[in-house]
DNA sequence: CGATTAGTTATAGTTGATCTATAACAATCG
DNA sequence: CGATTGTTATAGATCAACTATAACTAATCG
């Protein structure tokens, strides 16, 4: 597992941390049943704040790919599972656009308006 | 071209603006060539301020989707064509993970991240 | 040319999100 | 019980987002 943070980036470092863990889940590095470790930990080794950590943690439950309880842990549902039956169909995509020069942002936003509505 | 902007959402009005837009010119309905409305129009009709909208061309401006100068306006270019081109390919896969029961965000994010570095 | 259109730049203020810092609380597990 | 871990609460600092005005410059049209 490898929890990357960009402080030059204009990205939100929760959501840094949650898209680490995911990109994580979807290549297979983290597995259904395993429990990530512990917001504390996580947030002493990146030196950030507790809460930041355990808000990309509730970003991921709100996406379904992990269970949080208190005492336990966040461990990873199946749902991470299923993001990793999808890698090829994702990285073929991404090779497609990268040929047409297309933007990440634009086609990551056309994707996220197909599976909301379309 | 259906301009939509939803107060309650979380995210920023000109990247709904933006991502209107882009869907549009994904479906078709806006093509290569075409001139968008003014900032000043759109603006109005909104009920937003100008700097909001002239933000949101400067984001498709730096995706490649529109050319823009002062006098003239933003006029589409080809690139959206090359959008228009993937409609297919990202319909598949949004209807894939929505069998799986993937989240939006979650699919998004993995698509930015693939075509940034994949 | 003169008037209009339309993006660009500048300044400034308000509101809300982000991140941090502490601390206490409650469920889980050995 | 004692340690671990997420949850909740409070508070403060910093920065992004949005608005509001206004002036400026390049393109267009009669």
């Amino acid at each position: 597992m490898l929890l990357r943070i960009d402080a030059g980036s204009d990205a939100p470092l929760y959501d840094q941390l949650a898209g680490s863990l995911r990109a994580d889940m979807a290549a297979g590095r983290v597995r259904p049943g395993e429990r990530l470790p512990s917001a504390r930990e996580v947030a002493a080794a990146l030196d950030v704040n507790l809460h930041t950590v355990l808000r990309a943690y509730q970003e991921l439950r709100d996406e379904g790919l992990v269970d949080m309880r208190r005492g336990r842990g966040a461990i990873v549902t199946s749902a991470a599972g299923e993001l990793f039956s999808l890698r090829a169909d994702i990285a073929a995509l991404g090779a497609k656009a990268r040929t047409l020069g297309l933007s990440a942002d634009a086609l990551a936003s056309l994707v996220r308006d197909e599976l909301r509505q379309g």
